[in-house]
DNA sequence: TGGCAAATGTAGCAATGGCTACGGATAGTG
DNA sequence: CACTATCCGTAGCCATTGCTACATTTGCCA
């Protein structure tokens, strides 16, 4: 019995340096939508949106400052860098996509809203155009 | 500026617990997997098979042992329980229907494996369905 | 202006999932 | 039976993302 194991498709299998990819995606998309929809962000926005304590966002804003998406200064709201804002356009296009193509698909709101949130994050350039290919055609 | 943040769509945002429940299905998943490709399943394989270490898996199956999931003694091979099986026969199915569906669609192969792996574990029972449906069409 | 409420920061803990280094167990082979 | 290679467990480190408790800053209003 030693037959090779086949490794798993994924090439990054590193779940944790994946999973704060999927963070910093998540945290641009919703400082680009609570400017759109409040003209600020601030920690305590970001909170109540994500359901965590402010605690958890203001170190995940430190750290996406350091990753130079967002600008941030103590007491102050929270805004995009040009890097942060170019990444924002990107995720909210694709999330947009997916709920589109989920609603296409007769998935109902409410779960198309939900579980288009889950799996944007996973949705590559081919998966992508194969949704929008199949929107073109409705 | 007083608006009410509206919270985020998805109930369950808490991340870390979530992605325990990712682990946990695709750990039983692949030990089922590994079962009936080479009869066993040991620590070593699920490295093999998840590219890291086996320290990382044996601490995980630890956690899956008390959770109930898997069968294990030291130096044993692991197995699934009941609960287990249960589980990784529901994971699969649904693992299968979203590739299936993902090909159908025309992305690529390597495109499909990849993202069904990352998508599977977001698609929630009304969109598992309208995926079947989808893929009853054609 | 003084003071309070709300917002933010800091300290420190837990759970999860990565790792290396090291040591013990098992099994196959001479 | 002993040796050796492979497998597995343990110790202990780090990063990420949760939390509570407490301190500080800000801004508004009396």
């Amino acid at each position: 019995m030693k037959d090779k194991i086949k490794a798993r498709s994924v090439p990054f299998s590193q779940t944790r340096s994946r999973h704060a990819s999927e963070t910093a995606e998540d945290y641009v998309e919703a400082v680009m939508e609570l400017i759109e929809e409040k003209g600020e962000c601030r920690v305590l926005d970001l909170a109540r949106y994500f359901n965590v304590s402010h605690v958890t966002v203001s170190r995940i804003v430190k750290r996406l400052y350091e990753e130079k998406l967002l600008y941030t200064q103590p007491y102050k709201p929270v805004e995009l860098t040009p890097k942060g804002t170019s990444l924002a356009k990107k995720v909210k296009e694709r999330h947009a996509i997916v709920l589109d193509f989920l609603l296409e698909l007769g998935v109902d709101k409410a779960n198309a809203y939900i579980d288009s949130e889950g799996i944007e994050h996973h949705v590559g350039p081919s998966t992508l155009n194969a949704m929008k290919r199949f929107l073109k055609k409705r």
